[in-house]
DNA sequence: CTAGTTGCAAAGAGTTTGCATGGCG
DNA sequence: CGCCATGCAAACTCTTTGCAACTAG
């Protein structure tokens, strides 16, 4: 799957370890890689390569219409339940006792077996909440 | 923005209608429609028109590479949390305490707020755990 | 050397849109 | 009657693919 490194691959893989657990759409990464030798279907296939791999998690905002990318260095990442801002695409781990408790509830009481690597959680994030309160304040005033 | 009730409308509602709470994704619909005096566009369209209208819910799998379709018939549904099965596609409602009590955990331990209407969580319904077990038996003998 | 990978451009899938016609109220 | 919605086909966006050239191992 994975058997050469190429150098665009190692120039996708060196911008995405720029922006960890950011929520990036093709079109971010293509933007970002423009001037570097790497074409928009090596962007592709090397992303989904690495998705493969574990290393890159595909992520859609508003019923599928937005897609965005994740890099993910961590290794430990998979078991968590993750959490997504709205807001600013940025990642957020659940805490593990949290996540332990939903998914324990979620089996007692609908026999649901919760999927945490295909599940996100999306939200607001405590410095998206702060910003849109003065935002808010701003426009009122 | 829902002015008239055109009989492609109803049509699509009607058909809707007859599958609350399924995982329709647009060419499913079109193909249940065929034979009835509705276009693709007028699809579309009425569909966008409905998802406004809160009655219709888009939801999206494995990253936002499929895209569904959900009636919803009841108007309790908008604050609550789903659940979706990976394996049949329907959807259950969770538990309100439960639910709550995410919310809580949440905003007490990562400061995160919750958007209920965006939020799917996927995973496995009883129904096909069982199926899935007995797959599974099938083949191993 | 030889198999995986690249770039390009063409092909595809899925969805949206412009416009003239038709239908709801 | 006036405005909204429809149908059709063309346009669009995003992504994938075929193929010859290239390159990592």
């Amino acid at each position: 799957m994975a058997a050469y490194v190429t150098k665009q691959r190692r120039i996708l893989q060196s911008f995405l370890e720029d922006h960890p657990d950011e929520s990036l759409s093709a079109a971010d990464i293509a933007k970002g890689l423009t001037d570097q030798s790497i074409s928009v279907s090596a962007v592709y296939r090397n992303l989904a390569a690495l998705e493969e791999e574990g290393k890159v998690r595909r992520v859609s905002r508003s019923g599928g219409r937005e897609i965005y990318y994740q890099y993910t260095d961590t290794e430990s990442c998979r078991s968590h339940l993750h959490l997504l801002c709205k807001s600013c695409g940025a990642t957020y781990h659940m805490d593990k006792a949290d996540a332990d408790q939903l998914m324990q509830s979620l089996y007692n009481h609908e026999k649901f077996a919760l999927d945490t690597v295909d599940t996100v959680l999306y939200g607001t994030c405590e410095a998206c909440q702060i910003r849109e309160r003065m935002k808010n304040k701003h426009e009122k005033a």
